[in-house]
DNA sequence: CTTAGGATCGCCT
DNA sequence: GGCGATCCTAAGC
């Protein structure tokens, strides 16, 4: 159970803690909200940073469950998946939506923006709200500047294709919260 | 509401 | 040298 996290076993295969995912509270350094949209990736993945391999970039995918991976999406946006697996397995969840709770002013004097809903509505945008980059990439989840809180209450989930890829498009790793207003595209 | 293009650069072939 | 696990703006329907 030392993998355990909010309830969560992060040792399980990556869609099942994409699923699991939703709903759980997640701040840095105080700053953050509820999961409302998720992605699971995997080795064996075409559409994974793992599939070919351990390479210095996705090193920490290969490292402990429940740790940080922050890698630089399109030369400018950070995006932050929490890892799965372990024991150089290559497994991870891409953390797409948050629902803002704590720290909003923070969030807009960062994004620039006023909008609720655009502040954290997509992988690159929550991480400048939360101001996540390269420096977060391996740290573990369960220690300052994170904190996981349990989903405060039931969820229900909804799947779907994954966003943004070239390939295994067919795959329905895309988890969200239903009805949330602040999913970065509706399912 | 849907689509198209540009920004921008680290990573891998 | 080509290509993204993205975002924003503008234009089209």
């Amino acid at each position: 159970m030392e993998n355990t996290l909010v309830g969560i076993d992060f040792a399980k295969p990556s869609e099942q803690v994409a699923r699991a995912l939703i709903g759980v509270l997640v701040f840095v350094d105080g700053v953050g909200g509820r999961i409302v949209e998720t992605e699971a990736y995997d080795r064996d993945d075409p559409a994974s940073h793992t599939f070919n391999g351990q390479t210095e970039r996705n090193a920490a995918m290969f490292g402990e469950p429940g740790h940080a991976y922050v890698y630089l999406s399109y030369g400018m946006h950070w995006c932050l998946n929490f890892v799965c697996r372990g024991a150089g397995h290559g497994a991870g969840v891409l953390i797409r939506a948050i629902e803002p709770l704590a720290g909003i002013d923070r969030m807009r004097a960062r994004r620039g923006i006023d909008d609720l809903r655009q502040l954290c509505s997509g992988p690159g945008k929550l991480c400048q709200a939360l101001a996540v980059n390269r420096s977060y990439n391996g740290l573990s989840l369960a220690a300052p500047p994170f904190e996981l809180e349990a989903a405060p209450e039931q969820v229900t989930v909804v799947a779907g294709p994954r966003i943004g890829i070239s390939k295994a498009q067919e795959t329905v790793w895309r988890f969200g919260l239903k009805g949330s207003r602040f999913l970065s595209k509706p399912f």
